[in-house]
DNA sequence: CGCGGCTTTGATGTTCATCAAGTAAAGTGG
DNA sequence: CCACTTTACTTGATGAACATCAAAGCCGCG
């Protein structure tokens, strides 16, 4: 981990549109003072279990995985997530320690503030708040309905699941690297390592995708579609 | 349904302390003025997916299960709620319209308060934003928490969190009615009835509960507990 | 270049849903 | 209040879905 602690820069943020567009200037100007970025390489760990909940932390760029140890071997996936959605979803507010921890996926960079200062924002400023809270509910939201979809389906349904979720929302494309071994998939969608690779092998047999290490083609989408739906 | 809409009495509700500890008196009596009370019968639906969302809706007194249409036959319980606890949990801020009903387990009241009203609250009061954000927080935090839990658990380790959260966080108390079918109990742990109903026959055999119809006592605390641990 | 983690396939056994069939309880209409 | 219907509950038997075990090839990395 690294921190980038230069000049501020927070005028230029991609950001800014999102994050603060109903804070007035001389606000973010006191925000990007005490603003602290971080970057992480792709592995590392940006917050553990059992941490301290000091900071309101949102991901600037990368992508990350919200995850909850089970036992010494196994960890349960929450969320994979990317760019411009927030990292602290849910107990923030509600909690002194986190109960889940995050990791880079992919190389990330991390803007942290301090959390008196969110709450000082919320106090002040009104439409910062409603903001917030759209922003917060938006993504909690996200998270129980897509947990509520995996669970209702079977292998093979859970498995086109995720893979229409990595091609829709994650990359747009049908085309994409998979950010995360086999293991992990089976940690997100509740299925043991080797049925994900099983599924993922039938589903090549059958033409829906194509497989080459890490890189999935999606070939028949409205099979795919069809799977994910019935399954 | 039926509205009780007498004269305000606000002042007298037992959830003024919780839901507008940061309200000053004025703005409780615009509240009090624009919220309207409603009466369910248990079994009654209090509201629909797909109904627009409209009001900002809490509980007062009774029970509520939230849950999904999945086919003609099957429904998804997402979560078992108590007095307190607000029904609009998630979507509220980020939908125009629910993505899952809510019914009274037992007979209920709500209170419902124009969302319009809510968000200017949000607006003008920044105690009461925060307030509303820690709140919201916790309650999306435990239904993602509880499903997480869940669905780490095989099939005994499932009924036996189940019967602890009812005893412990619903009822306190080690004897209890269920306020639930087999069948619910089965949509809330993702099990079949059959299911359900045998892991009861084996923990009765088990000398861990007792069972008279709807009512529970468990009776080896801790051995229940272990299973919910292990399972 | 060798070690450990990731991937893959097959074989085996367990867990669980489903089917079937019967009993008890709870509504419902005369 | 009683016959009737429906819904909830219960147990056993069967088979499907899935985890686990085993064994071997592969790749990246120190």
């Amino acid at each position: 981990m690294k921190e980038t602690d230069e000049k501020c820069n927070c005028e230029g943020c991609e950001l800014k549109s999102l994050f603060f567009s109903n804070i007035e200037a001389y606000e973010i100007e006191r925000i990007c003072r005490i603003k602290i970025e971080k970057s992480f390489k792709k592995g590392e760990i940006i917050l553990k279990e059992g941490d301290e909940i000091t900071n309101f932390i949102y991901l600037k760029s990368g992508m990350v995985k919200l995850h909850r140890n089970l036992s010494t071997k196994k960890d349960q996936i929450i969320n994979i997530t990317k760019l411009f959605d927030f990292i602290s979803l849910f107990s923030v507010f509600s909690e002194t320690k986190y109960n889940y921890s995050v990791s880079a996926i992919e190389d990330s960079v991390t803007c942290n503030i301090k959390l008196s200062e969110i709450r000082k924002l919320i106090l002040e400023n009104g439409k910062f708040a409603l903001d917030l809270i759209q922003k917060m509910s938006k993504n909690t939201d996200r998270i129980i309905l897509q947990s509520l979809e995996l669970k209702q389906r079977n292998l093979n349904g859970r498995v086109a699941f995720i893979l229409l979720y990595f091609a829709k929302e994650i990359y747009n494309n049908l085309v994409f690297d998979l950010p995360v071994s086999r293991k992990e998939i089976g940690e997100y969608i509740n299925m043991s390592t080797e049925n994900v690779i099983r599924t993922f092998s039938e589903f090549r047999k059958d033409k829906i995708i194509n497989i080459f290490g890490k890189t999935i083609e999606i070939i028949d989408l409205k099979n795919l579609e069809q799977i994910s739906l019935l399954g």
